[in-house]
RNA sequence: GGGCGAUUAGCUCAGUGGCUAGAGCGCUUCCUUCACACGGAAGAGGCCGCAGGUUCAAGUCCUGCAUCGCCCA
């Protein structure tokens, strides 16, 4: 075996063989399956670390139950990702001097799938380079023929039950990417601007109302001016008329208890064509609605003087007149939160448009809505988040949705399955098993047309859970698999995704599943949080901060990726990735490379003659020791998966093999070993192999190689593969309390004694005598080759009685059990040693006191659990007889 | 404006009421001993942001405040 581990050259090799052997796809035994449904990544670009960390927590999961031997199932796929893929290949023509529309829709889209198939393909390489243990025979993407089908039919149900619409309503445009986008979509910014005060004349009389507004552009779509009823200043005017500037309308002064008395003037324009709360103030009091934008961000014909302007030139023309006409009051700084299109970062332009909706509040069948369904099933306790903080989160906005915006203004996406009549008004939308109409609904005619546009991305990935098992089929994986088990994210899609499946699933599986548990998509929703560069910042192209995980699998291995990752943060907590950090990981897998190499070396030397694990009664207490612990660990292991605790999981198994497997036990075995006793071999490789079956989901690729190099040696032929082993489970059998503590005892005397020969400057390879004064005479003796090897002392000896070791020229150093004397005649420095002893019997009598101070809180006794007033007891004891033990060194020093 | 998170060793972070608060990296001293220098041994380093409160017991629960970050409006 090679010295050190290395990865790349035998991580290929291991994924194959996994691959090959079938082991991917969800076993047929019976049980409750575990399900995954993989987050489909966008097929533009990379996977980044984001998609590393999330494709590591779920094979951990994944493994850990698919060792379990249930039946285990994740499923992958990629997202078609409309927009992006869209301005993509739009810039692409750009480069060559055309646009979508010279070269027509059918061109276009042959070109975004000749794009589409040669990037499919880097993404399923890139999991398997993470390791990812999925299924790809049941790969899927957003726009293959099943999930096309699944959003047809949604469609069509939804459309049939009055919960899709079309209609004129204000709606977020994007005129970077000239398409509606939903509310989620639009990223708010607070961003320097002014607060212009305007002076609007009465239509009768002298008078004039000055209002304020951030956006004068849009003035000459006003409609009206709205103040508080209340607010005394304006009273008097509510009911009357005031003339818009420049453009001359007339505009209505009404009353709106939603007007802000303390903001600016107290007085707004009000202008429903271009503004949410504006809109929403002319509903109640029926003002006109005016756009005066249009779709390019240009003005339109209703701005008058200012129509073909851009919107931002106008606003300085539009303030510019208004100052030489005298109508401009003042001008204030003042900052404002603005939206942006989350894709392009061009400001949105709330306009009226006709588009199509999902109405999620609306109440249909016995009285459901979409949301409120949504909303009960997580006040219900049926689909749990972690961390559980997040449940709040999905409920605000569950509480305060709104109606979906789903068409887009785009080509590349599932197209709106409507058809429009050339002949009559009349709206026909097929049965999904219909591929076109032939004749309209209304007249029957054949002059149909379809919708030009397509839908939100997130439409047909909310139906992911349902469309990838074969929804609206009732499919025999569908029977298998739904609900799924875990959604396992990113928190930044709680709203886009998470929740929208939420809805959908409930919705689409109504049909087919009698009850709410049976239609909910998946019972838990863990969430990780974001993958940030070494100064907390977010990874961004633009800003070139990004790390590629390939690059760090490279250098290091994907073992070594994935254990930094997992134990790089608390779950649900954003988390800061640079390639130092990775180093811890990949230190560790070595260091298993070689303690697994020393193991296998001792048990191919020793071929035929490793005998069987003795029975208990005949090991020796560091045996008894390793495996007691070793319990605990599967126990604690167990417990912190089921509670979603990867990180403390991972954090444990590295304690107990790097420090209590490595450290200690191999050393121990060690000695035994040179001296011809076999009797280790069988539990070094028992305890190896259990590790090995721990940490395998943490760490697939180097438990896998040395699992199959240990078996080769061991001749174990059950299994072909550590991914199918059994996961390890505990057996209070193998917990041994005395074998700890006397253990555990020797290990402190060890300690002790290297400390001493550190702290006086023993050359390093120097033996020297030593003391261990203990009650417990042979008990200790049993311990005493290997504390002589492993604290370098010859000889050492055991005594009953302090007054049968030595006190001159002696450094002492008292544990709660032991006092450990080492004669140090010439190499001691008295005075140093005195300053020592008095600093530790301070610090223990400190401890001391707060012992007694809580032993002797009558409070404390009655109402503390007996087992811990019975701890604090047995510490005060322990401290006690050290500080005894403490004192009388310090007094015997000469 | 509302909500959430963070604040613990020099740095990055764990810590799910009860050992004298831990890890990795970094630092100091020592060790090229036949698994491993991607290593071993020994150390130094903490008002657990601040102020109150609950509790026999608080880094952990509650309230307020401060600073930083995120989400929503």
């Amino acid at each position: 075996m090679p010295k050190a581990y290395d990865p790349a050259s035998v991580e290929a090799s291991i994924y194959n063989m996994w691959e090959d052997g079938g082991y991917f796809s969800p076993s047929e035994g019976s049980g409750d399956p575990f399900t995954i449904i993989m987050p489909p990544p966008n097929l533009t670009g990379e996977l980044h670390v984001g998609h590393a960390l999330m494709d590591t927590v779920e094979d951990i999961l994944i493994r850990w139950h698919r060792m379990r031997g249930e039946p285990t199932l994740w499923l992958p796929g990629i997202d078609h990702a409309a927009i992006a893929v869209h301005t993509l290949v739009e810039r692409q023509l750009g480069e060559e001097g055309l646009t979508r529309f010279d070269i027509g829709r059918e061109k276009f889209l042959e070109r975004v799938w000749d794009f589409v198939n040669t990037s499919r393909r880097r993404i399923f390489d890139q999991h398997k380079r993470l390791g990812a243990s999925a299924d790809w025979t049941r790969e899927r993407f957003t726009m293959d023929e099943g999930p096309r089908e699944a959003v047809r039919t949604v469609f069509y149900k939804l459309y049939q039950q009055g919960l899709i619409y079309r209609g004129e309503r204000l709606i977020n445009w994007c005129p970077g990417c000239q398409t509606a986008i939903s509310d989620l979509e639009v990223k708010h910014r607070d961003e320097q601007g002014s607060l212009w005060h305007i002076s609007y004349p009465l239509a009768k009389g002298d008078g004039s109302i000055t209002i304020a507004t951030t956006r004068p552009e849009t003035i000459v779509a006003d409609t009206g001016i709205a103040v508080h009823p209340d607010d005394e200043r304006y009273k008097a005017l509510v009911g009357k008329k005031a003339i818009l500037p420049i453009i001359g309308r007339e505009l209505p002064i009404v009353g709106d208890e939603a007007i802000d008395r303390e903001f600016g003037t107290g007085a707004l324009k009000v202008t429903p064509g271009h503004d949410q709360v504006d809109f929403e103030i002319g509903m109640r009091h029926k003002l006109a609605i005016v756009n005066s934008i249009e779709k390019d961000g240009t003005m339109g014909e209703e701005a008058g003087p200012y129509a073909g302007m851009d919107r931002f030139e106008c606003r300085e023309a539009i303030v510019r007149d208004l100052d030489e006409r005298g109508l401009l009051v003042k001008t204030e700084p003042h900052t404002h939160s603005i939206g942006h299109c989350e894709r392009c970062d061009t400001v949105v332009e709330p306009l009226i448009s006709l588009q199509w909706f999902v109405a999620v509040n609306k109440e249909y069948g016995d009285g459901k809505s979409i949301a409120g369904e949504a909303l009960r099933v997580v006040n219900d306790g049926l689909i749990e988040f972690a961390p559980r903080r997040f449940t709040r989160d999905y409920v605000n906005w569950m509480e305060n949705i709104r109606d979906w915006c789903i068409s887009r203004q785009l080509w590349w996406g599932h197209r709106i399955p409507v058809w429009y009549c050339d002949d009559c008004d009349e709206t026909t939308v097929p049965p999904p098993d219909v591929d076109e109409p032939q004749a309209c609904d209304g007249c029957g005619k054949s002059n149909l047309h379809q919708d030009e546009d397509t839908l939100d991305t997130w439409f047909s990935s909310a139906l992911w859970p349902c469309s990838t098992l074969g929804w609206p089929d009732d499919t025999e994986d569908l029977k298998r698999f739904y609900p799924t088990t875990v959604m396992e994210t990113g928190y930044e899609i709680i709203f886009f995704w998470v929740a929208r499946m939420i809805m959908m699933g409930l919705f689409c599986m109504e049909d087919l599943r009698g009850t709410v548990e049976e239609r909910i998509p998946f019972k838990y929703v863990y969430l990780h949080g974001m993958v940030r560069d070494d100064k907390g910042a977010k990874m961004s192209k633009t800003k070139g901060n990004v790390v590629d995980p390939i690059d760090l699998i490279e250098k290091y291995g994907t073992d070594a990726l994935r254990y930094s990752m997992i134990t790089g943060g608390g779950t649900g907590q954003d988390q800061r990735l640079w390639e130092e950090k990775v180093e811890a990981g990949r230190n560790f897998a070595n260091k298993l490379w070689n303690a697994s190499r020393f193991v296998i070396m001792q048990l191919d030397d020793a071929g035929d003659s490793v005998p069987a694990l003795a029975s208990r009664d005949e090991m020796p207490a560091e045996d008894r020791w390793v495996l007691s612990k070793l319990d605990r660990l599967v126990e604690e292991v167990d417990r912190q998966l089921q509670d979603f605790q990867l990180n403390e999981a991972a954090r444990r198994i590295y304690d107990f093999l790097w420090g209590d497997y490595c450290d200690w036990y191999l050393e121990m075995a060690k000695i035994r070993l040179r001296d011809g006793d076999k009797t280790p071999l069988p539990v070094l490789s028992t305890v190896l192999e259990t590790g090995l079956r721990l940490l395998h989901p943490f760490m697939p690729f180097v438990t896998e190689e040395l699992w199959q190099r240990l078996r080769n040696v061991t001749g174990e032929e059950r299994l072909a593969a550590l991914i199918v082993a059994d996961f390890p489970n505990s057996d209070p059998q193998m917990r041994d309390e005395d074998a700890d503590r006397s253990v555990e005892g020797a290990i402190e005397i060890v300690r002790a004694i290297r400390n001493i020969r550190s702290e006086r400057k023993v050359e390093p390879a120097k033996f020297i005598e030593a003391f261990v004064v203990t009650p417990d005479e042979s008990g200790m003796a049993a311990s005493g080759s290997y504390i002589e090897a492993l604290a370098r002392v010859r000889p050492l000896r055991i005594v009953s009685n302090a007054s049968d070791a030595p006190r001159e020229g002696v450094a002492t150093a008292v544990l709660p059990h032991a006092v450990v004397v080492v004669p140090l005649a010439g190499m001691l420095d008295t005075g140093e040693e005195r300053e020592h002893l008095s600093k530790e019997i301070e610090e223990t009598e400190t401890y001391i006191k707060r012992l007694d101070g809580k032993l002797s809180n009558e409070q404390f006794l009655s109402k503390a659990p007996a087992d811990v007033v019975a701890a604090e007891q047995g510490r005060r004891d322990e401290a006690r007889s050290k500080l005894g033990g403490l004192q009388r060194a310090l007094a015997e020093l000469p």
